[in-house]
DNA sequence: TGTACATCAGTGAACGCGCGTTCACTGATGTAC
DNA sequence: TGTACATCAGTGAACGCGCGTTCACTGATGTAC
């Protein structure tokens, strides 16, 4: 072989991360195989020894995003609990770098439109979500309320971002995120000091 | 001239509600100039003499989906109070039929890479639905806070709206949308009989 | 009243462009003998 | 140890296609005389 052992792995990751990046930046269908892969440093032709379709990519990001993001938030809500995870979500940082952020504010909407194979992993994630949202509940919440909460919650938080991410005024932008953040935390029964 | 007097402006005006519809339903990247002209009977030569170009048709999409939903909005909280507000936007019809509902979950991620022209009619329309809501939130809350809810609430709506038609399971598609209404509900401090 | 002309919403061929995908090829390396 | 061959990740030209946009044209009507 040219390429010492797990080279191919390793152009595969960083073609994946490349696009879950520009996906979530600019949108699934305005990033293009070729920018991608340029991006990567390779050259377009080169994409179909890795994937068999622009889709087969979709649904390789999807998964990596689920599995970093699962990763990511289970950790934070565990170590900081769930205010911080809440303030972490919608704060500007989050908001003004979609790249670097959760894909479904950045991607649901298209996501809704592609086959069910690149859907599956987003529902797999969300219940995951949740479940990792529940245990952090006021123990005097029902079980069937704590999952509608954790899921009401993570609704919010998705909405606020989406909404503050689309709006043309800053002012307005961060009256969002702040309004995402008091009503996340008073769903969740939080009582918070800076609130 | 040709046509009776009043032609052209129909003939926009139906431009305008074809594209409002099918660039909520596909994205607005998806639907291309000539499909929408074919929708509205007509050859894709013409839609240069009542737009000077797609983006400009988006901008009028957002604006007259601007005027029809805080008009629509307006009357059904006036009229039904926040409940029936809440409860219409997180019906199964509406996750189920985008090319007639709310433009925010469809298109927000979308528009949030479009240019401020078309941007700003959201922004503002924001701003008059947040006022819109928050006469109907209990008096004793204060005026900050009523808009920090009003947007919390509408936030929640948003978010539950784009998972449940995001995800891929039916059934916890249900769950979200009641997930969305309880949680609307709560932060308006509604108690409901049948939530 | 009849004729010539101006108007202009809509037509449809054509444009340049970027897309996703295909494919014959390259060339550095590992393996067989 | 040296030579011939197989491997295969990556190259880059080429494909068909649909996009947004342009433009010369059409043809039914209103207006001028």
């Amino acid at each position: 072989m040219r390429y010492e052992k797990g080279h191919k792995e390793a152009t595969r990751k960083r073609i994946v991360e490349t696009a879950a990046a520009s996906f979530r930046k600019d949108g699934i269908d305005n990033v293009g195989v070729a920018d991608l892969m340029a991006q990567a440093g390779l050259t377009h032709g080169g994409f179909y020894s890795h994937f068999s379709s622009k889709e087969d990519l979709v649904q390789a990001v999807m998964e990596e995003a689920a599995a970093h993001s699962v990763q990511n938030f289970g950790r934070r809500i565990d170590e900081g609990g769930l205010e911080a995870w809440i303030r972490g979500y919608l704060r500007t940082g989050h908001r003004d770098h979609p790249e670097l952020g959760c894909v479904v504010p950045a991607l649901a909407a298209e996501l809704a439109r592609h086959p069910v194979a690149s859907r599956q992993t987003f529902t797999d994630r969300l219940a995951t979500l949740a479940k990792a949202v529940e245990p952090h509940l006021p123990a005097k919440m029902s079980p069937a309320l704590k999952k509608k909460t954790a899921i009401g919650i993570f609704s919010t938080m998705v909405g606020a971002l989406l909404m503050a991410r689309a709006v043309n005024d800053p002012q307005l932008s961060d009256q969002i995120l702040e309004a995402g953040i008091t009503s996340a935390l008073a769903l969740a029964q939080i009582k918070s000091a800076t609130a």
